[in-house]
DNA sequence: TGCATATATGGTAAAATAGCCATAAAGCCA
DNA sequence: TGGCTTTATGGCTATTTTACCATATATGCA
């Protein structure tokens, strides 16, 4: 790799690191709806609420959320639109798992 | 969250933690152009033969990639073409992140 | 002011990940 | 058959990640 594909390569994989946690995709996923605050998702999601807030700071960090303050409560929501058709590339390869999946199980079967 | 949305969010992060590696995005990347083997992956990226393979069964076993044997060479190629549009995602919002960095840079310039 | 609520952060232990080396397995060819 | 090439895997260590607890910080309210 060069320097530039070294950089590229890693700046792109600071992004996906970012959501690549199930905690993480889950929080994306509900900020969609609308904002939510951290001891909201630290309850929907059952857990602690400092592990929510450091879930909340990696995706910030990495440019996928912004948050608001009111009072004490801070809101966060989704920077990026396109983060939809990113999880839709997820589930349709999901899907294409399932699909190979059961094609083998099928195979086995019938053997 | 409910034990779907756990089982819905942790197969998720199966695929993404899959490509949330810099060989790994690299990998994805290249595949795009054409079928690679093992070792030219390797070479090209600048790690060793058994770290690429690794990383291959990693992006094969999350169904990003599918495989064909050639006498003693391994082919890979991309099994979704839809990972375009995830990587147009990820950079959309690096773009995102460098904009908001120089502005914050240019406040500062400006104090 | 004193207390409750919301969030962020440091510490720490456990688990997961990454990379290399050595080596096994499989196929090609002289 | 024997040697060469290509790939996969086990072993090992170093690094990173994760989650909780404890605690600091900040805001609102009585």
């Amino acid at each position: 790799m060069t320097d530039e594909e070294k950089f590229k390569s890693e700046s792109r994989a600071v992004i996906l690191k970012a959501i690549a946690h199930p905690s993480r995709i889950f929080i994306v996923d509900k900020l969609n709806e609308k904002s939510y605050c951290v001891c909201e998702l630290a309850d929907l999601i059952g857990i602690d609420q400092s592990t929510a807030s450091k879930h909340l700071s990696i995706l910030k960090k990495a440019g996928i959320i912004d948050d608001t303050k009111k009072g004490t409560t801070v809101y966060y929501s989704l920077r990026c639109k396109c983060l939809l058709d990113f999880i839709g590339c997820i589930e349709n390869v999901i899907k294409m798992n399932i699909e190979r999946d059961s094609k083998y199980l099928f195979t086995v079967n019938k053997v």
